[in-house]
DNA sequence: TACATTTATCGCAATATTGCAATATATAAA
DNA sequence: TTTATATATTGCAATATTGCGATAAATGTA
């Protein structure tokens, strides 16, 4: 049915899986990396550097902060965009936890 | 249109997308979180363990299976699968890659 | 004030995803 | 051979996602 069924599921699978699904995509990639190199904040600039319409790029500017991995502040006529330090960290703490689960002595399949 | 351009992404970043993408569904996420406890290969236990109809199961079997995280053997009457060892530790690899591009030497936004 | 610039939002079209019932396929067991 | 078991596939319904043109909103500038 297009949704999922997140009740069945524990809290921690739901929110690997929506910090996954946030990077699932390249041009949120690309919009982070970027962010990454310049470091100083931007953000019309990502419309250039990326090939996306303003109005997608803005659509996945949302997505990012709505998972908190970036913050935007207004700056005068334009919005300044950053990585969020913290949840960075955080984010990439539960995500190497989780590919940390891979155990493997001698551990070849069936 | 639902629809990613992909072709505007340099290879890497659609790589790491393509794998998070995959990584982005909870059931998927149990599913793995799952074959790595057993270790030993199970399958159909997938469909009682994880609360999914068993064509459901299937299908995210499939999407694991076409990262090629996942290896499904053959086994008389039923299919063993496991986790991908190799390409387990290459996703992690990539992944981990991606997650320390933020080098932040006092780097507090804007 | 009038105009330009920047970003967000709306509304739409096209496609993708999720989930399941029904069914097909293949092997094991009776 | 018939039946049971296990898994994949098909087809469908219900969303969700991606992308963009048009437009709104807000601020800067002439």
């Amino acid at each position: 049915m297009g949704v999922t069924k997140s009740e069945i599921f524990t809290k921690e699978q739901n929110q690997i899986a929506s910090i996954a699904k946030v990077l699932g995509h390249p041009a949120r990639i690309a919009i982070l990396e970027h962010l990454a190199k310049v470091k100083t904040c931007i953000c019309g600039d990502l419309v250039n550097t990326i090939g996306l319409a303003q109005p997608t790029i803005s659509q996945h500017l949302k997505e990012l902060k709505k998972l908190d991995i970036i913050k935007g502040n207004i700056e005068g006529n334009s919005i300044c965009y950053c990585l969020h330090k913290e949840k960075w960290e955080e984010f990439k703490d539960i995500l190497n936890q989780f590919l940390s689960i891979f155990s493997n002595p001698e551990n070849n399949c069936c």
